[in-house]
DNA sequence: ATAGGGTTAG
């Protein structure tokens, strides 16, 4: 995460916030507080306009008591950019106005101003009150932002909120949502008196990263628990693959609610089990779009997409508020259904809701187009996206990779770069795949060393499986080997397997006999294998070898799973 | 300040 802006650390001096009301002003304010009922949560941006510049022409815009009501109107209407302009023509803000600032980009987004506005108080060497922090902190924690978040913990301590349980247990928060989980630990122990909340904090932190003893131990030390807390466990327990476990604590939990239930979906779903999370589904009385978008889901999951679909017209039909989550899914739904006649209907759907300038259901279509075989709508849709992210750029790339277009792909990461979008480590799977699908060589490692040469991607086996295809097809089986042999993490038995295919297409039997040793001892149930080196012995007419290989195979006990053809199912038209 | 559903790759 780059550093998004320097917060100023320093904490000295405090100056008081001074509020300068011009005498007329406030000679007027009996005649302009009459407003301030006009003030609520109906009130228009326009009417909250036009009592902005009523309150500028009567000086009343450094009125704090005004100015706080005003803008806190503005917040509720979810609109930070206006609410900023009022809040930038006041001369001393005070604390409440901070916090709402801060809090209301913290809710409602672009998630960075919330850091900026903590950062911009701090240049002003007011000092945070405890309401700044959680909101502050928060934000760093869906931002990811560690050195923000370890800036503000300075802040923290040097203004003494160590014994505040609201602002360190933010803190310990934002450590877990950072992956942090020591030193959320540390913040965790350090604290003196620690409320459930806290407790829950740090078991949902480990639970969230798969840490369940941890959890599990801490959960049962706690001295207290509630809903949130059984939730966060059961939760762990599902997603990291103890379902049974899971089930267990949720049929013996002192009360459960929709959140449990939703769970538990999500939980089945990934086990596979959709019977058992409809059923589950079928019996919850009070269902509202969180439960219907998992119940999708699971079957998008499952790779059920005409059920997918069908609920969701279930949903519509008991008028429930779809939110661009369901959208998602559903948009998922009919991806992997990939007929183009849905297609239609999808967008309607999205301009109906008023989901068209969400950049995340924007992406979800690309790919929606692409799976469905129009890769020229796809761009359609790409080019309409105003402010492309990493995201946009990837379904296009990947889109056009997955087509075996390589102008199409090659062209659109330059376009990438030109537009000052970092490409990450799926947009190099894209291009990778790319040239080794298409037999660009030189391409290729021009593009590898790139990546590399970039600094900020971690290389994945992924890419390294790239490279092998691409150099053993077109016959570098030494490079190839020496790409594995030194690549810095775990090759898996697919990246020597891509090797082992290119030795068998060229018809290299030293290097064969090497790579298939290796592949014997990672994975010996794995008959493949033993075939490929068989059949390449075989025709050498090396017979001898071969017979060999197959005694080893016997003796191993693997055998050779006998080829199954699987019927397609006929789905049929869904709508 | 703590819990549930979602988009890009493989």
């Amino acid at each position: 995460m780059p550093q998004l802006i320097a917060v100023p650390t320093s904490a000295t001096p405090f100056s008081k916030p001074k509020i300068h009301l011009p005498i007329e002003a406030s000679k007027q304010t009996c005649q302009i507080y009459p407003y301030a009922h006009l003030l609520n949560r109906s009130t228009s941006s326009d009417h909250l306009n036009q009592i902005h510049a009523q309150m500028l022409v009567s000086g009343l815009h450094q009125d704090d008591l005004l100015i706080t009501k005003l803008i806190t109107s503005i917040i509720v209407t979810g609109e930070p950019e206006l609410a900023s302009l009022v809040f930038n023509q006041v001369e001393c803000p005070n604390g409440f106005l901070w916090t709402s600032m801060i809090r209301c980009y913290s809710r409602y987004g672009p998630f960075k101003e919330a850091i900026v506005f903590y950062a911009r108080m701090r240049c002003q060497s007011f000092r945070p009150n405890n309401f700044n922090f959680p909101f502050a902190l928060k934000t760093c924690g869906v931002l990811k932002a560690l050195s923000e978040g370890k800036q503000i913990h300075t802040d923290v301590m040097k203004l003494g909120f160590v014994s505040d349980v609201f602002v360190q247990t933010a803190l310990l928060d934002m450590y877990v949502k950072c992956r942090r989980l020591k030193t959320a630990k540390q913040v965790f122990d350090s604290m003196k008196t620690k409320s459930v909340v806290s407790w829950t904090a740090i078991v949902a932190g480990y639970c969230r990263h798969g840490l369940l003893k941890q959890a599990q131990e801490l959960f049962h030390d706690m001295p207290a628990k509630n809903i949130i807390t059984w939730n966060a466990m059961i939760d762990g327990l599902a997603r990291f693959g103890d379902l049974g476990t899971a089930r267990w604590y949720f049929n013996s939990m002192p009360q459960i609610n929709r959140v449990s239930r939703t769970i538990m979906i999500g939980g089945y779903s990934r086990a596979g089990d959709v019977a058992n999370a409809r059923l589950l589904f079928d019996r919850m009385t009070e269902k509202e779009v969180v439960e219907w978008t998992a119940m999708i889901s699971c079957y998008v999951e499952n790779g059920e997409p005409g059920e997918a679909i069908k609920l969701f017209r279930e949903m519509l039909a008991a008028d429930v508020k779809v939110d661009e989550i369901t959208m998602l899914a559903l948009i998922s739904a009919a991806a992997q259904f990939g007929s183009s006649h849905l297609c239609v209907w999808i967008e309607n759907h999205i301009s109906e809701g008023g989901f068209g300038s969400d950049i995340r259901i924007l992406n979800a279509l690309i790919n929606l187009y692409v799976q469905c075989g129009s890769i020229e709508k796809a761009f359609d849709s790409f080019e309409k996206i105003p402010n492309k992210d990493v995201i946009s750029y990837n379904s296009m790339i990947t889109g056009y990779a997955t087509h075996g277009d390589a102008d199409g792909t090659l062209s659109l990461f330059s376009m990438m770069i030109g537009a000052n979008v970092q490409p990450n480590s799926i947009t190099f799977v894209g291009v990778l795949t790319v040239c080794a699908h298409r037999g660009l060589v030189d391409k290729g490692r021009r593009y590898f060393r790139l990546m590399l040469d970039l600094g900020y991607i971690k290389p994945k086996v992924e890419h390294y499986a790239c490279m092998v295809d691409l150099l053993g097809r077109a016959g570098h089986l030494e490079e190839a080997h020496n790409l594995i042999l030194n690549m810095p993490i775990r090759p898996e038995p697919s990246t020597w397997g891509a090797l082992l295919g290119a030795c068998r297409i060229h018809g290299n039997l030293g290097m064969a006999e090497v790579v298939a040793r290796k592949l014997f001892e990672m994975e010996p149930e794995n008959p493949g294998n033993y075939a490929i080196l068989t059949n390449m012995y075989s025709e050498k007419r090396m017979w001898d070898a071969a017979i060999k290989v197959r005694t080893a195979m016997k003796e191993m006990r693997v055998f050779k799973t006998p080829g199954i053809s699987i019927a397609v199912e006929d789905v049929g038209p869904c709508c």
